[in-house]
DNA sequence: GGCAAATAGTTGACAAGTCAACCATATTAG
DNA sequence: CTAATATGGTTGACTTGTCAACTATTTGCC
């Protein structure tokens, strides 16, 4: 009769909360054995390599990561002469954001090893089955926002 | 030539963190709209409803959480009279856990609106497709251990 | 019994994430 | 031209998460 037992296992957010936070600690682990850089920082390093992306609002934007953590991660970065960030003169509100040679070489460097750990984590899912989890992924990002009527029902 | 780049939105892991911070910033407001309790008091409430739990132990190992966490998470529901803690007379070192009559009906009266969220998110799934994501969290979670050889290849 | 090791929990220090106020520069609309 | 608004970025306060050291019990072994 008292059964308010809530079964957390086969709660889809929280199965997502727990995996989540098992794969951000593994990369970060393996960030460690290889570098000094967070996660985070690895990242925005990444987002770098695109050259499509030239201001730190392009960053903001690609990343959807919130302004104060872009700005602080682009400090520190810089701070450890992976990124440089310089005025636009066309609008001095902008920065202007690119990668050091060191940071360059740095993200050459780590790339096949963050790779090799995405091929690891794919590995036994086949590439049916990978396409399926990525769209699941859109699917639920989709309903990720305020939702109306919960109570109703 | 200098095609370092990495697509981010390619990425599993990427994607999954994206889509776990948008889950957990959902969750966090539909509680703040009806409690005052965070999401990780929530998960705590909701494993305490589960008669197998009595000690602080069995939270700690059923959610995976950091020891300390746990300590200080549930020290804020004792705080709010949702919870109550006392000793264990066969073994000292145990804290037993229960919920109080405050904090049964906050989890009676949160339910129905967390399923309801669950039901909203898995909403265009079909059944098969729900099981074929907790196989792929399963799996993926199976690999999140240290990696050997990430280097070699 | 007594001492080493294991278990349960607490605490402090620090890193990362979230929020909102704030400053400077540009844009626009009257 | 200039005042209101929008945009880009910084900063501080606060919360949450993570790690490791530490205390207090209990268990197991000689």
């Amino acid at each position: 009769m008292n059964s308010i037992v809530y079964d957390l296992n086969r709660h889809l957010t929280y199965r997502l909360a727990r995996l989540q936070s098992q794969l951000s600690a593994q990369a970060t682990d393996i960030l460690k054995q290889h570098t000094d850089i967070s996660l985070s920082e690895w990242r925005v390093l990444t987002i770098l390599t695109d050259p499509k992306i030239r201001f730190q609002k392009d960053v903001l934007k690609a990343m959807g990561l919130d302004k104060g953590q872009v700005s602080r991660t682009l400090k520190r970065l810089s701070d450890k002469k992976l990124a440089i960030l310089s005025a636009d003169e066309q609008d001095q509100r902008n920065r202007i954001v690119a990668l050091t040679d060191d940071g360059k070489s740095l993200v050459k460097k780590m790339i096949p090893i963050m790779l090799a750990r995405q091929a690891h984590l794919q590995n036994g899912f086949s590439k049916t089955e990978l396409n399926s989890l990525f769209h699941f992924i859109e699917m639920l990002e989709s309903k990720t926002g305020p939702i109306k009527d919960l109570e109703s029902t």
